[in-house]
DNA sequence: CCCTAAACTGAGACTCAGTCTCAACTCGTC
DNA sequence: GACGAGTTGAGACTGAGTCTCAGTTTAGGG
């Protein structure tokens, strides 16, 4: 799989600039990270190390995500109305995001005339922008089909029931 | 203070509504929320209470809140990368924000272009919208002049100075 | 190839926002 | 004024995330 060894790699170039070390531990979650696709949560990932009888402790999974983070390979985003998610960036550059309260499904989308108006908007409250995040919630095309109502607490639960502590 | 008045009684309606009671700790939180500006996190409301000797638990506060939210009279946002912060929606209507992640600050802004975009993309992708949030992090204009860097945890540190447990 | 300093790790204690429980206490309607 | 539904406070609890520290690993100079 040379694209996971080419983040690994990406990793270890910032890792070896900041005078930090690239450990096994700290390979085998960027390798998970880039191998499953779209936003995950801390804790989702702690838990498939532990499926995959990785022993990778809290406190390392959150370490490493901070350093990912400052390299710029990971995003740390807020989908709906709770903690955090992170998201890889990997070739694909910024985006945001639909996201739909009945099914937990999230839709990207990147619009070149939204992010020109917000540096505008910008400009003229003298303000300089580092980053930016939109969200629209509300519900997605088949949840609308299956006339399903927002808010259905069905996919929180199962998440919730595979999720693992200690 | 009428206007205070006023939405004391928007919410005694919306209790009704529902077949629910306005209560003296209710009244007390709708006329502190409502006579303080923008936005205010759910301890920073609890501290209030404490200070002026107004005995007003936790559990109630974000119960209260909660109620708040669901009347339309609150909104709950995520401001910066941190917890939830609420605002009140009285007369003002929709806006985004611009926030300051060097002082905390928080300029609000409201561009109708964005607004038309927004719902143009949902439509486009069949997606029914029920809100949206907009942040966009940065240094604002006095930051700036003053040559801060982004990051500076002073105001931070203030505001867990004055947050007060239990 | 080995040594060493600096960086890293895991376990679990801790924090902090937010939720839940339950007995005691209102509110408002009859 | 009495009653039942709704509300409250105290504090236990939860869950995400952080911190600590003793023991371990890495990288790179010799």
């Amino acid at each position: 799989m040379p694209a996971v060894a080419r983040e690994v790699d990406r990793f270890q170039q910032f890792l070896q600039q900041q005078g930090l070390k690239l450990t096994s531990e700290r390979t085998a979650l960027v390798r998970e990270i880039f191998s499953t696709h779209y936003h995950f949560e801390a804790d989702e990932l702690l838990f498939k190390m532990k499926e995959k009888s990785v022993k990778i402790s809290r406190a390392t999974v959150y370490r490493t995500l901070e350093l990912l983070v400052k390299s710029g390979m990971v995003r740390r985003v807020h989908l709906g109305e709770d903690h955090y998610h992170y998201e890889h960036v990997s070739g694909n550059s910024h985006h945001d995001h639909l996201i739909c309260t009945t099914c937990g499904g999230v839709i990207e989308f990147h619009d070149e005339e939204i992010e020109r108006l917000q540096r505008a908007i910008c400009e003229k409250k003298k303000f300089t922008p580092t980053f930016h995040n939109l969200q629209i919630l509300g519900v997605c095309e088949s949840c609308t089909r299956r006339g399903e109502t927002p808010d259905a607490p069905d996919r929180v639960k199962m998440i919730q029931a595979t999720r693992l502590r200690k």
